[in-house]
DNA sequence: GATGTCGAAAGCAAGCAGTC
DNA sequence: GACTGCTTGCTTTCGACATC
């Protein structure tokens, strides 16, 4: 049995004859007829009595086209559902972000998408950049956001950004002092750092042994804003993007550059071996957009400050 | 990738049965 | 007997599959 056969059975119910049937389907009169006989073979079913010239539906042929109706409004479902993935892709948007992303860039990116889209499901999920490029790798979302792209993934990359680390410190610190800060300046500073095998703490490090300073190594936290809300309790100092720090200046934090410039890079992860949905490709436009402007405007109180 | 073979699907034509 | 509608046999077309 195959869709030839009830498209045919559902005619004939319809049209009344295997004539009509025929010419509703574009097809010829025997044609219908065998597919009809075939149907009948194969169910085991006695779909019509033939009385005369007249096909009169039996029980079971009434019965059988009840269930014909009913699969057929699964599949005019089906070809809603088409016309809807012809237009929007799966209809559902799935974002994964680090931190620094996810907290502050991505849902105000979301935001915005969701005023272009309403009708686009987007879920975020937050976690390490390790992880995101395993579920972009996995096909688990359809877009990641990272601080680096892990050597054994797959997917397809794109880089956002790469910004310079900002030194985050509580009101009021010994180094506020200070416009621009430099690694010497750190000496014996009780430091709030990244976790190790985070993609900027290597780099961090690094900036700091070269000028052979040692700083008070005493709390370690996965994410930025964790280092940065536990600079705002004064518990030390941390270097964060500045996109993270943004949100935590105040009357209570200080934000001031940093020399030599640690970078903090921002790619854009993509499925490996998938073409971009139309979906997809919207949300990184947004999202570049978005990302330019919260750059912007970190820029514009230094030149102020310049002046 | 090109070619040959096989089987399913579909059309044409003829025949059969019922109705008017 | 003419008309209408269904069934059946024959033929053609087309797609799947195997082979080279």
């Amino acid at each position: 049995m195959n869709l030839k056969h009830i498209e045919a059975f559902r005619a004939v119910m319809l049209a009344g004859s295997m004539t009509a049937a025929a010419k509703e389907l574009f097809t010829s009169q025997p044609n219908i007829s065998r597919l009809i006989t075939q149907l009948e073979r194969e169910t085991g079913l006695l779909l019509f009595q033939r009385s005369g010239v007249r096909l009169i539906p039996t029980s079971e042929g009434n019965a059988f086209f009840r269930e014909v109706e009913r699969a057929y409004v699964g599949l005019q479902g089906l070809s809603n559902a088409a016309a809807q993935i012809k237009n929007l892709g799966s209809g559902r948007l799935r974002i994964a972000a680090m931190p620094s992303a996810g907290l502050t860039l991505v849902p105000h990116v979301i935001k915005r998408f969701q005023a272009l889209r309403p009708e686009v499901t987007v879920s975020l999920h937050v976690n390490t950049s390790g992880t995101i490029n395993h579920w972009t790798s996995s096909q688990f979302c359809d877009l990641g956001v990272a601080v680096y792209r892990s050597e054994a993934s797959t997917c397809e990359v794109e880089m956002l950004s790469e910004v310079a680390a900002v030194c985050v410190m509580p009101a009021g610190h010994r180094l506020a002092k200070k416009r621009v800060l430099k690694a010497e300046d750190f000496q014996g500073e009780p430091f709030i750092s990244l976790c190790h095998g985070d993609g900027t703490r290597a780099q961090m490090d690094e900036a700091f042994d070269r000028v052979g300073v040692e700083r008070v190594l005493a709390i370690e936290a996965q994410y930025s804003a964790i280092c940065c809300e536990m600079v705002r309790c004064g518990m030390g100092v941390t270097l964060a993007h500045p996109i993270v720090a943004r949100d935590f200046a105040g009357p209570e934090v200080e934000i001031r550059p940093f020399k030599p410039s640690v970078m903090f890079p921002t790619y854009l992860l993509f499925p490996p071996h998938q073409p971009r949905d139309r979906l997809t490709l919207e949300f990184v436009d947004l999202l570049r957009q978005e990302h330019n402007e919260l750059l912007e405007n970190l820029e514009k109180p230094r030149r102020a400050s310049r002046r």
